[in-house]
DNA sequence: GCATTGACGAAGG
DNA sequence: CCCTTCGCCAATG
C-alpha cells in the first residue's frame, strides 16, 4: 500500500503512540490528535487506526476510545465481540459498549508521556 | 473536481 | 438531555 508522505508519518506517529499505552488503560482519539498537535483532526486518528489492521508491531486499538469511552470502533475489528474481549482480559469492564470507570482508565499521552 | 462519508469532538439549540 | 451544526482532513464515489 502507498500513502503520501504526510499521512505515513502520521498514520506510524499515531501509532507509536497507541502502543505507548499501558496496559489497563485506554484513551481517547482527541487526546492521541492533541498530544500529536493535529489537535482538532481527532478524526484523522480514526481513520489512522483504520489501517491499523495486520500492522506489524501489534497496535493495541482496543483501548482507543472516543471521548465518551463508547468503543464506537469494535464494529471495525475482526469480530464485533473482539475489542470488548480485549479489554475485559486487561481488567476493564465494559457494559452496552461503554467501559466502566472510564475516567479511572483514561490515560492521557499529553498528561503521562509530558509534551 | 465537487459531494459524501467517517473508529471524533466541541459548541449550540 | 437529545439532536444538529460545524470544524478538521483524508479517502472514496
Amino acid at each position: 500500500m502507498q500513502y503520501t508522505a504526510m499521512t505515513n508519518d502520521f498514520f506510524q506517529n499515531v501509532f507509536d503512540v497507541v502502543r505507548l499505552i499501558p496496559k489497563g488503560r485506554v484513551t481517547s482519539y482527541g487526546a492521541i490528535a492533541k498530544y500529536l498537535g493535529t489537535g482538532r483532526s481527532s478524526r484523522m486518528v480514526g481513520w489512522a487506526m483504520n489501517a491499523s489492521h495486520g500492522v506489524k508491531p501489534k497496535v493495541p486499538a482496543h483501548r482507543v476510545v472516543n471521548r465518551n469511552g463508547m468503543l464506537t470502533g469494535k464494529a471495525h475489528f475482526a469480530t464485533p465481540t473482539l475489542m470488548e474481549e480485549l479489554l475485559l482480559k486487561e481488567k476493564i469492564k465494559v457494559k452496552n459498549e461503554i467501559i466502566i470507570d472510564f475516567e479511572k482508565h483514561y490515560w492521557d499521552p499529553i498528561k503521562e508521556l509530558g509534551f
